[in-house]
DNA sequence: CGCGGGTTTGATGATGCTCAAGCCCGGTGG
DNA sequence: CCACCGGGCTTGAGCATCATCAAACCCGCG
C-alpha cells in the first residue's frame, strides 16, 4: 500500500530499496471514509498525510460561515495544516475526505527521525515545497487576474480529474466563486463548445 | 554586508562561524537601483536573490496588460522566479527594485554546491519554503474571503512597513483591487478611525 | 415513494471596475 | 527661484460582474 509514496519519492530523489524499506516504516497507514474529517479547525494535528488513494480537501471557514477550499489532495499529494503540524498551533483549516481514502501518516517526531536517518529526505521535502510554492503563486495570480469563466477553464486544464471527482460546491469554493456562478459558467462553457 | 543573511540563517539552523564564512562565499553581492529590473518575464534567470537592503516586487502581466504583484521582498526576504531558476524555463514574472537595494545572489550551481557541502542548508531552505507555503495559503484564503477594505486592513496588520514603502498602485495590485478602490478604502478607513 | 442535499434557474442588488477629469507634489529646466 | 511638466493619487458617474436570496428541479438513498 505504499506504491504512490514510493513513486513520489523516487521521482525526486534516488534512494536504494533498503532505504525505501526503512523510510516506509515511519508512516502509519490509515483509512478514512468519505465525509469523515481528518482534522477539525481548532484542534492541533500531530500528522501530515500522504494520500495513497482517494481525495481530500482542506478548507477554512470565515466569519460569515462561508467555506474556502485551500487545497484538494488526490492520490500522490500531501495534506495537513502545516502551521499546526510544525508549530503545534491550533489548526485553522479543516480537512475532510471527499472519497473513501487511504492515507500514510507521518508524525512530527517520525518526520524528524526520518530526516535524521535519511538526509536525502530533506532534499525530497524541499523539492516538494518548491513545487507547492510555484503552484500557489500561480493560483494567486489566477485568482487576481481571471474572470469566473476563465478560472473554471483553467481548472479544466490543470486539474480535469478533480473537476470530475469533487462536488461542484467545493470546486466553486476553490475557485473563489459561488456555486450559482459556477453552475452558470458551466452552462455557458458547454454551450460555447457546441456552437 | 551579509548581516541580514546571517541572521536569517541563524534563526533557522545552528551553524558554526566557520561554516557561515564558507556559506557567505557562495553569494554574489549586487547593488540595484530603484526602478531597475532584476528580471524580465521571458528571460531565464540564473539567480535567486536574498535582499540585504531595500525593497523589490515580483509581478506578472496578464493579457489585458494589467500587472499583478506576486510578492514584495524587503530586507531579509528571498525573491526569484522559482520555476525559471530551478528548471531553466522562461520566467513568467518580472522583478523590479522599488528602492535602491543590495542583493546577495545565488546561482543554481552555487546553491547545489552549497547544499552539497553544507547539508544543514537543505534544512534551512526547507524551513524557508514551509513558511512561504503557510503565508501563501493564508493569502489565498484572504483573497477569497475578504472585501477590499478587509484586505487592506489585514495588510496594515501584517505588513505595515511595506504599506509605507511601496507605491499605492502596487499595494492595490498585491491586494487584487484597483488603485481607485484602494484610494477610496483608505479614505474610508481613515475616517472610521477619527469618528 | 418521499425525503433531502446538491444543482440549476431567475430576479435583484451590491461591490468594485472602468473611464474621465481634476488635483497634488516632486523633479526639471529656464 | 519659480514655472511647468508628468506621474500618481483622488474623486465622480455609470456600469459589469458576480453575490444574494428564493424557488424549482433532479437524483440518489433510505
Amino acid at each position: 500500500m505504499h506504491e504512490q509514496l514510493i513513486a513520489n519519492i523516487r521521482k525526486r530523489v534516488s534512494v536504494s530499496p533498503e532505504e525505501l524499506e526503512s523510510i516506509k516504516h515511519f508512516f502509519i497507514p490509515k483509512k478514512i471514509r468519505k465525509r469523515q474529517y481528518f482534522l477539525n479547525a481548532g484542534d492541533v494535528t500531530r500528522h501530515t498525510a500522504f494520500v495513497e488513494k482517494g481525495l481530500l480537501r482542506s478548507f477554512s471557514i470565515d466569519d460569515s460561515a462561508h467555506e474556502h477550499v485551500v487545497q484538494f489532495a488526490p492520490e500522490g499529494w500531501w495534506i495537513t495544516d502545516m502551521c499546526s503540524f510544525l508549530s503545534g498551533d491550533e489548526a485553522v483549516y479543516n480537512i475532510e475526505a471527499l472519497e473513501d481514502s487511504e492515507l500514510l501518516l507521518l508524525t512530527k517526531q517520525a518526520m524528524d527521525e526520518m530526516l535524521e536517518q535519511h538526509p536525502k529526505m530533506e532534499r525530497f521535502f524541499r523539492l516538494l515545497m518548491q513545487n507547492s510554492i510555484i503552484a500557489l503563486q500561480r493560483r494567486i495570480v489566477g485568482t487576481l487576474s481571471l474572470s469566473a469563466e476563465e478560472k473554471y477553464k483553467r481548472m479544466m486544464h490543470l486539474y480535469p480529474d478533480i473537476l470530475q471527482r469533487a462536488p461542484q460546491q467545493h470546486i466553486a469554493s476553490f475557485l473563489g466563486i459561488t456555486p450559482e456562478t459556477l453552475s452558470r459558467v458551466r452552462k455557458q462553457v458547454s454551450i460555447g463548445k457546441q456552437g
